[in-house]
DNA sequence: TAAATATGATTATCATGGTAATCATATTTG
DNA sequence: CAAATATGATTACCATGATAATCATATTTA
């Protein structure tokens, strides 16, 4: 992440972009501005979703398997495909929210390589219950942070 | 980090909205969007950093150095407050900077305790090598995701 | 000033990201 | 159809973030 807290000046950037005319100065600071605020949003969230006994990373899990209405499971290659993680992470991370029971891992009909992953009532109850205050914490930061 | 490529839809924030009138779902999802493209923005840098054998804090910890025109050194406390990361992250990640002669590390004088940091001029000289792509690589970024 | 507290740095330990290599099974192709 | 290639999952290993505990030294306070 980037948590700069004093971000490049206008005028170091500027003395950059005259090597390379072609960078946008704005565009560039606008862009430091927007690494800074999403890692201080991440951390905020993460610190919810400890107090919660879970992470962004197993939370996003939840939320894509929540979200497949006409399936009740998903390899796991797909939920890393979705989640945009790799697949190394993917095993680690579905490893541990079974150990949870938040999920259940099932092998797969018609191919033997694969796992089937499906959300319990457990874990269905338990991302019911923090959702809206993940929301409201993204809510509260946008309020916070806005001009 | 938020890789989440399909964020939750307009429809699924209304829902945790409706529960709290107060969470407004376009400054929800305008905050899911940063969060996604910030991630997107620092996984570019770090395979730019690691092209050169450098990851985004070591990178960080030179910028702050080379940015106090005042100062020759700062305090390894000093560096953390402004990169904003914890102190054994610091310590160890100054460990390699030094491993690699881009910094140096002395004894304050007046305090036996802590540690004070300076760019080598090796460290002078890669930094002046790297900014500039460094910038590039962002601009490069904006301009793809502009609409 | 002696005791209590604070601070700079470090160590130990854990969580989570990555890539490379491997295993088992599917699929494609010669 | 056998060999080559691709794919799902995992293991091993490394980088980088965090917190808690510790050590040494400064500073505050009783």
């Amino acid at each position: 992440m980037f948590f700069l807290k004093e971000l490049p000046t206008r005028q170091m950037i500027r003395g950059y972009a005259e090597q390379y005319p072609s960078a946008d100065v704005d565009s560039v600071e606008q862009a430091l501005k927007m690494m800074r605020q999403a890692s201080l949003l991440v951390r905020r969230l993460e610190t919810y979703f400890s107090h919660h006994g879970i992470s962004q990373q197993r939370f996003l899990i939840l939320i894509v398997l929540d979200r497949e209405p006409e399936r009740t499971s998903l390899l796991a290659s797909e939920i890393a495909e979705r989640v945009d993680v790799s697949r190394p992470v993917m095993t680690r991370t579905l490893r541990s929210l079974v150990d949870e029971h938040l999920i259940t891992l099932s092998a797969d009909t018609s191919d033997k390589r694969a796992k089937q992953v499906s959300l319990t009532e457990k874990g269905k109850t338990f991302l019911a219950e923090i959702l809206p205050g993940y929301f409201s914490e993204i809510d509260k930061f946008m309020k916070e942070s806005a001009p």
